[in-house]
RNA sequence: GCCGAAGUGGCGGAAUUGGUAGACGCGCUAGAUUCAGGAUCUAGUGGGAGUUAUUCCCGUGGGAGUUCGAAUCUCCCCUUCGGCACCA
C-alpha cells in the first residue's frame, strides 16, 4: 500500500469536518482547557513561524482533547493594519478586498496543515460586528476616566504617515519601516494604562507559567522607581523647582541642579542674565537634533541658566544648568545633581569644573574627593549631612523624606516608566474612535445605539499615504449628538493592537451579536489556559491584553485579571543561521513544502527539529528524514496488516503471553515506558522534540522485534506487537494526525483516532527486571553488570569484585567507601 | 553600561534530581539490494592510542574550586544572541 500523503490528509481533514469533532459546545464543557495561538495578520500567505506556532498550539489542543477536556481552540484575523493601505495604493484594490481575499488564501493554507480548529468561532477585526463592541468599550473607559484626550508630543513617522506608540519607537526609528521617527504635537487619544501600572507589576509575580524573560521584559518596560520629590526654590524668583531622586539620603551632596532643554522653565531662568543668548542657541541646537541622533550619544552638554536653586534644608543656592541628558518624559524634567553619588551628575562636574561633596562613605575603604575617578552608587553612611551624618543610608532616605513631609518641602513619590498608550492614528485602515467633534460642547462620544461607527468603503487614496477620512465629507459631516449643531466626526481611527488586546475573550461568545461579551460564558474559559506565539509580543500585544483584561474586568465584563494563566513563547525559523526574510533570500514556503512531503511531514520536522522555544534551524535534510519515519512507520503498519488485523488483545492476555516469552516482554516493556515518557514529556516541559525520539525509538525496538520473529504465526506474538504500534499511533496523533488517523483506520477501528483517550501506561508492565549498573573505580567506569532491579548494596559490590576489570583496579589497594545509587551506579573508593 | 538566555561531535539536538556524555535524527563510511523513485536493508561513526571481540587516555567555550563523582553546583574570564539603554 503506497503512503500517498496528499489522498491521506485530504480524506482526513474531510472526516473530521463532516464529524465535526473540533466543534465546542462552549456552555456545556465538563472541563474546559482554553488553548490559543497569536492570531495572524493577513498578509496573504502563512510563513514557517505561523507553521511553526500553530503546529505546538495544535499538539496541545489535540493532546488535551485526548486527555479528556472540553478544548476551546479558535482562530482569527488581525485584520487592520498598515499593509492593506499601501497594497491600496500600489495596486489600487481596496483595502477590505486585499484582506478577505488574503484571509481566504490563508484559511485554506491553515486548513491544509490540519489544525484542529473550531471554525465556527472564526474572526476578522476589520468587520463591523468585532470592532462595534471595541468603539463601546472606547466610549464606556471614557466615561469611567481611562481614556482621555491631550494635545501631546507624538512620535510622527513620515514614511507610515502616522502616529506611533511608544511601544513602537526602537531607537529612535519606526518599528515598521526604520525610517525616522520625528515629534510632532497632535490632539490625540489615550488609555490610561498607567492607572494599572502597579497591578500590571505586582501580577507580574502571579504569572508563574509564564517565561521569565517576558516577566522581566515588562518589568523592565513598566519601570517603577521609588524615591521623592522635593521642592527646589529659585533664587530670587517666585518659582519652585520639583525634582524626583531616588536617592534622597545624598540630598546634602546637591552641588547643582540640571534641567531638561524641555523644561518649561528652561528659557525663564536665563531670562535677564547674561546666560539668555547661550541657552537659548543651545535649547534650538537640542531640537534640532534628530531623535535618533539623540540615542546613543552619552557626551555631557550643557549650559549655566544664570540661575540658582536653593537648597531645601541648607539653604545653600546651587547653579541651575540645562543639561542633554535630563529627560523632560520621566520624573519632573528637573534633577538634583549629585556628583559623588550619581555618574552622569559626575561626569557633569568633571566638565564644568563644579564641586563634588561626599556624603555617603562606603563601609570598607575611605572617599576622598580629590582622586575619585567615578561616582560611589553603591550603599554607605551618611557624611557631611547634618543632623543625619552617621546614619546608615537606607535609614537616612527614610529619615529626609520624614524632614521634607513635616516641612512641606517634598514627600514621598513613585514614579513608572510606563506612558499612557497613545491610540490615535491618522490611517484609513482600523477602527474609526467613535468621536463626534462639536464646537459647542468639544468631543462627545457617539450614542452607543448607534454604534458601530463603520469605515466607509467608497474612498479615495492618497498616494502619499495620507488618510482619506479627513476629506470624506460624507464621513465626518454630523450633527453633535448633544446640541445638534453641524459637527466633525473623529477622523483618526485607533491603533490596531487595540483589536488583539481582547480577541481571545470575543472567541468564546463569537455567535453572539448582541453584546461584547457573555459574562457567564466568557468566566468559564478566561484565563486562556495556554497562549503561543512568538517572543517579539513579549511586550506591546502582551501588556496591552493584561492591560484591557484588567479594564474589562473593571467595567463589569468578566473577572479574570490577567489573560493569559501560560505563556509559551517560542522561537523563530531560521535558514543559514539568519531569519526568513525575502531580502535574505532564504524563505522557505510552507505550501511548497505541503505540497512535496505532506502536513504531516512539515509538522513533525518542525516540532521534532528542536524545543518549542528555542530558535529552529531548517533544515531540507531533516524534512526528509522526517518523511522517512512516516514511511517506516506507515509499512510497519500495511506491510503487516494480514497478522496485525486479527490481532486484537487484552491487558490481561498481554500479561500472560509477556509472562512467557522475554523478548515480548521487553517490548511491551518499552511500549509503557514510551507512554510515560511522551506524557511527561508533553505535560511537564511541552519537549515535543524529546517525545518523538522516544516513540522513535519503540519503533525501532518494533521493527527489530518484527525481525527477530521473523515469519512468526503466532497470535501473541502480534498482539504485542500491535499493542505497541497503537501506542505509537496514539502519542504521535497530535503532532502528525493524519497517517496516525489513516492508520488507525486501517487497523479496523470505527472511532477516529482524535477521540481516542490517551494512552495510559501501565506501571507493572514498565517496570524492568535488571538494571544495568555502573561499576566505577574512584569516580572511573570500570566496568557495567546486569543485575536485578532492587539489588542491595552488598550484592552489587560482591559482583563487582568479581568483574575482571575492576578487580585489576582493586588489587592490593584498600577500599575505603563505597557509594551505591540504587540501580544505576556503585563507585568504589580506594 | 545594565538585565536576561545560551555555548555539548561534521550538523540539529539529548542527558528531567550532581551518577554510563553524545539518546533520536541528519550527514558521512562500507556492504547488500533495487536501480523508476525524495528509496530500502545491514554494519560502523566524538578525538587519540593500542596487543584492534572484552582495554586505556582525552573530551561538554576557557581557568580555578566543591565532591567519591560535575555538561549540571560555586567563583572568575571569553564568545554569541535577545531586551533595555543618560529613567535621576
Amino acid at each position: 500500500m503506497k503512503y500517498d500523503f496528499s489522498e491521506i490528509e485530504k480524506r482526513q481533514q474531510k472526516l473530521w469536518e463532516e464529524q465535526k469533532i473540533f466543534r465546542l459546545d462552549d456552555r456545556n464543557a465538563k472541563r474546559p482547557y482554553y488553548c490559543l495561538e497569536m492570531f495572524p495578520y493577513p498578509s496573504g500567505r502563512i510563513h514557517m513561524g505561523h507553521v511553526r506556532n500553530y503546529s505546538i498550539g495544535d499538539v496541545i489542543a489535540r493532546y488535551k482533547k485526548m486527555q479528556g477536556f472540553d478544548v476551546l481552540h479558535p482562530m482569527g484575523w488581525d485584520a487592520f493594519g498598515l499593509p492593506a493601505e499601501n497594497a491600496a495604493i500600489k495596486h489600487g484594490i481596496h483595502p477590505a478586498k486585499w484582506t478577505y481575499e488574503n484571509i481566504d488564501y490563508m484559511r485554506t493554507q491553515l486548513k491544509r496543515m490540519g489544525l484542529s480548529y473550531d471554525w465556527t468561532r472564526e474572526i476578522a477585526t476589520c468587520d463591523p460586528k468585532y470592532y462595534k463592541w471595541e468603539q463601546l468599550f472606547f466610549i464606556q473607559m471614557l466615561e469611567k476616566g481611562l481614556v482621555y484626550r491631550k494635545k501631546a508630543k507624538v512620535n510622527w513617522c513620515e514614511s507610515c504617515q502616522t502616529v506611533l506608540a511608544n511601544e513602537q519607537v526602537e531607537e529612535g526609528l519606526c518599528w515598521r519601516c526604520d525610517s525616522e521617527v520625528v515629534e510632532r504635537e497632535l490632539d490625540s487619544w489615550f488609555f490610561k494604562i498607567t492607572d494599572y501600572a502597579e497591578e500590571l507589576l505586582s501580577g507580574c509575580e502571579k504569572l508563574k507559567g509564564w517565561p521569565e524573560k517576558v516577566l522581566t521584559m515588562q518589568r523592565n518596560w513598566i519601570g517603577k522607581s521609588v524615591g521623592a520629590e522635593i521642592d527646589f526654590k529659585v533664587k530670587g524668583k517666585d518659582k519652585v523647582i520639583k525634582v524626583f531622586t531616588t536617592r534622597p539620603d545624598t540630598l546634602f551632596g546637591v552641588t547643582f541642579m540640571s534641567i531638561s532643554p524641555e523644561h518649561p522653565l528652561a528659557v525663564e531662568l536665563s531670562r535677564g542674565t547674561s546666560q539668555q543668548e547661550q541657552v537659548k542657541a543651545f535649547i534650538e541646537k537640542w531640537k534640532s537634533a534628530l531623535k535618533s541622533e539623540r540615542y546613543g550619544q552619552t557626551e555631557k552638554e550643557g549650559v549655566f541658566t544664570g540661575s540658582y536653586a536653593v537648597h531645601p534644608l541648607t539653604g545653600e543656592e546651587v547653579p541651575i544648568f540645562v543639561a542633554n541628558f535630563v529627560l523632560m518624559e520621566y520624573g519632573t524634567g528637573a534633577v538634583m545633581a549629585v556628583p559623588a553619588h550619581d555618574q552622569r551628575d559626575f561626569e557633569f562636574a568633571k566638565r564644568f569644573n563644579l564641586p563634588i561633596r561626599i556624603v555617603i562613605m562606603p563601609k570598607d575603604g575611605q572617599l576622598h574627593q580629590e582622586d575619585m575617578e567615578e561616582a560611589w552608587e553603591g550603599p554607605g553612611v551618611l557624611v557631611n549631612s547634618a543632623q543625619f551624618s552617621g546614619l546608615d543610608n537606607e535609614e537616612a532616605k527614610i529619615r529626609i523624606v520624614e524632614l521634607l513631609e513635616k516641612e512641606g518641602k517634598g514627600q514621598k513619590k513613585i514614579t513608572y516608566r510606563l506612558r499612557d498608550w497613545g491610540i490615535s492614528r491618522q490611517r484609513y485602515w482600523g477602527a474609526p474612535i467613535p468621536i463626534i467633534h462639536c464646537e459647542q460642547c468639544g468631543p462627545v462620544p457617539v450614542p452607543k445605539e448607534d454604534l458601530p461607527v463603520e469605515l466607509p468603503f467608497d474612498v479615495e487614496f492618497d498616494p502619499s499615504g495620507r488618510s482619506p477620512l479627513p476629506h470624506l465629507e460624507a464621513f465626518w459631516k454630523t450633527d453633535c449628538p448633544r446640541c445638534g449643531r453641524p459637527a466633525r466626526r473623529e477622523t483618526d481611527t485607533m491603533d490596531t493592537f487595540v483589536e488583539s488586546s481582547w480577541y481571545f475573550a470575543r472567541y468564546i461568545c463569537a455567535d453572539d451579536h448582541t453584546k461584547a461579551l457573555d459574562r457567564e460564558r466568557v468566566d468559564r474559559w478566561l484565563p486562556v489556559d495556554q497562549y503561543v506565539g512568538g517572543i517579539e509580543h513579549a511586550i506591546l500585544h502582551l501588556l496591552y491584553s493584561r492591560f484591557f483584561t484588567k479594564a474589562l474586568r473593571d467595567l463589569g465584563y468578566l473577572s479574570a485579571d490577567e489573560p493569559f494563566d501560560r505563556l509559551l513563547t517560542q522561537g523563530m525559523v531560521l535558514k543559514d543561521g539568519a531569519k526568513m526574510s525575502k531580502s535574505k533570500g532564504n524563505v522557505v514556503d510552507p505550501d511548497t513544502m505541503i505540497t512535496r512531503y505532506g502536513a504531516d511531514t512539515v509538522r513533525l520536522f518542525i516540532l521534532f527539529a528542536a524545543p518549542p522555544e528555542r530558535d529552529l534551524e531548517w533544515s531540507d535534510r531533516g524534512v526528509e528524514g522526517s518523511h522517512r519515519f512516516i514511511l517506516r512507520l506507515w509499512r510497519l503498519v500495511t506491510d503487516n496488516l494480514d497478522q496485525l488485523k486479527p490481532a486484537s488483545f487484552s491487558g490481561d492476555e498481554l500479561r500472560s503471553i509477556c509472562a512467557e516469552q522475554k523478548n515480548l516482554r521487553a517490548l511491551r516493556q518499552k511500549t509503557h515506558q514510551t507512554i510515560k515518557k511522551v506524557t511527561e514529556d508533553i505535560e511537564e516541559r511541552y519537549h515535543f522534540n524529546t517525545a518523538i525520539s522516544a516513540v522513535m525509538e519503540l519503533v525501532n525496538q518494533i521493527s527489530s522485534t518484527l525481525k527477530d520473529f521473523q515469519g512468526s504465526e503466532e497470535q501473541g506474538f502480534w498482539k504485542v506487537i500491535r499493542e505497541a504500534i497503537e501506542a505509537a499511533l496514539l502519542l504521535l496523533s497530535p503532532m502528525i494526525p493524519h497517517v496516525t488517523s489513516e492508520l488507525w483506520q486501517i487497523l479496523g477501528h470505527k472511532q477516529l483516532i482524535a477521540r481516542e483517550p490517551w494512552p495510559v501506561s501501565d506501571p507493572d508492565a514498565a517496570k524492568k527486571e535488571a538494571v544495568l549498573v555502573v561499576i566505577q573505580v574512584k569516580g572511573k567506569v570500570r566496568g557495567k553488570i546486569e543485575v536485578p532491579v532492587g539489588s542491595s548494596k552488598e550484592e552489587v559490590l560482591t559482583l563487582a569484585q568479581k568483574e575482571p576489570n575492576v578487580s585489576k583496579y582493586l588489587e592490593g589497594k584498600e577500599i575505603r567507601k563505597v557509594i551505591y545509587v540504587p540501580d544505576r551506579l556503585l563507585n568504589i573508593v580506594v
